[in-house]
DNA sequence: GATATTGATTGATCTCGATCAACAAAACCA
DNA sequence: TGGTTTTGTTGATCGAGATCAATCAATATC
């Protein structure tokens, strides 16, 4: 089982395993007692977590995959506020529904999480200041990384999107050394509901880049970077690189 | 002068003036302590806090008025992806602009502000578990809310986009009880740039609003609520409320 | 208090991306 | 492996909201 030995659980989780990371900030005996009145869970694409259990383990913490919040319309429509990914930690402590409609937190594929004890998260907060400021650093990077998701999808038309989200999942995946191979980690259908659009502009929008020499993209889930300067301009809503489609459009009239 | 003790410069501040806002965690001595190696600010409408100043004062707090956290793209476009309002800290230490172009803080009209000593700060979180409660509950809510935001700009229509800010409003303004009276502490431009729409939009969907009843606009800074449930079912993204548009075209060509 | 400047509103037109529909390709499952 | 379901792609059409332009109201400046 899983509760067998701290060291079972916890051995290849990454939140031990990556120095940067919170669990890796706890000395022996601290992590010993977190890992023992916490619990695992693994998900597949659609499990939610529910509120219920929410109430008893209101504080979350991502091993791998990819997790959503997401908000539903009374009429259905769906949006992605954020994902949450490897190393994040998502505290609901007294988050109680006064706040409208709080959004569900959905797995988008495999997700491993561990539901941290409240209490010892708690006691490890107030004495230890390396911990503490992971988690610290950890939620400001989420209030800001969705700051920056707000301003993206306000006024960016949809290619400059796509290309910001490009630059995100770089930004975000583990060995983000400036390689030219991006990790897609979501379905065309979440990405569409992440950026606000449609999928099958999602879908254009990828050929558009493609057709103009900027990626290539050998599967659904990566990305081959072939001109980052220009991705970047687009990303950063240079209308310049945007007309070149409408030029190429004209030339064909011509 | 401001410098000349703690009571001048705190006595009226609302971070000290109100129990649940960090200050007024503080004991005596660190209150004292921190009221001297900060510094107060006042800026007025298109202020900004340049990087330079924010390298020594990284750790803002709102006392009074809106500052907005903008984006601004390559041609000229703007988006607000934040606002920050009274009671709200924000730490902006170690964010390197690694993180592509970090948005400015600009006030969206006059704001008091305090620059708290990063020191102090860091001191007193260590050791003061109400203020690191405070401190770590506010941070959450901007979190939430910039997700909530996001969400809330992604699919929605402009009407609808337009009904959640004014509840976002109410539930931000200080005596948020359930008045139906809400302030709107920001202009329609800047409001405009923070749901991603046109002012023009804004302005028509006022004026619809208004011509169904839902809504009254007394002053530019106010707004009168005059059927809060329809209201949360637009913000909601119920399609029927918004029909109603359609029902009376019809109605007026038939 | 007169003028200048900025911000808000209204109307007319146009465009980007949503929507609808049909098809192709993965992924899933027995 | 083959059949079933889900997901992604392509094309055609349409509409919400952007954009452009003009006017009106409010605030600032001298």
């Amino acid at each position: 089982m899983e509760q067998t030995g701290v060291k079972d659980k916890c051995k290849h989780c990454a939140l031990y395993v990556d120095s940067k990371l919170f669990c890796a900030q706890l000395a022996g005996e601290d992590h010993c007692d977190l890992s023992n009145q916490s619990r695992t869970l693994s998900m597949k694409r659609g499990d939610t977590l529910e509120s219920e259990v929410l109430a008893h383990w209101p504080i979350i913490a991502i091993d791998s995959g990819v997790l959503s919040m997401q908000h539903l319309l009374q009429d259905g429509r769906k949006t992605i506020a954020a994902l949450f990914m490897r190393g994040d930690i998502i505290d609901l402590r007294n988050i109680s529904n006064r706040n409208r409609n709080r959004g569900a937190l959905i797995a988008l594929g495999k997700v491993d999480v561990c539901r941290l004890s409240p209490k010892v998260f708690e006691r490890v907060m107030a004495h230890n200041p390396g911990a503490q400021k992971v988690i610290w650093e950890n939620l400001r990077d989420q209030a800001f990384r969705a700051m920056d998701h707000s301003g993206d999808i306000a006024k960016k038309q949809a290619l400059e999107k796509l290309a910001s989200f490009v630059f995100e999942c770089r930004n975000r995946q583990v060995g983000y050394g400036e390689g030219d191979l991006v990790e897609i980690p979501v379905r065309r259908v979440d990405l569409a509901e992440y950026l606000g659009m449609q999928p099958e502009t999602v879908s254009r929008c990828f050929k558009d880049l493609e057709k103009r020499g900027i990626i290539e993209t050998p599967s659904l889930s990566a990305l081959k970077l072939l001109n980052v300067p220009m991705l970047r301009r687009i990303a950063n809503g240079d209308k310049d690189m945007l007309a070149v489609e409408s030029r190429i459009k004209i030339l064909k009239i011509a």
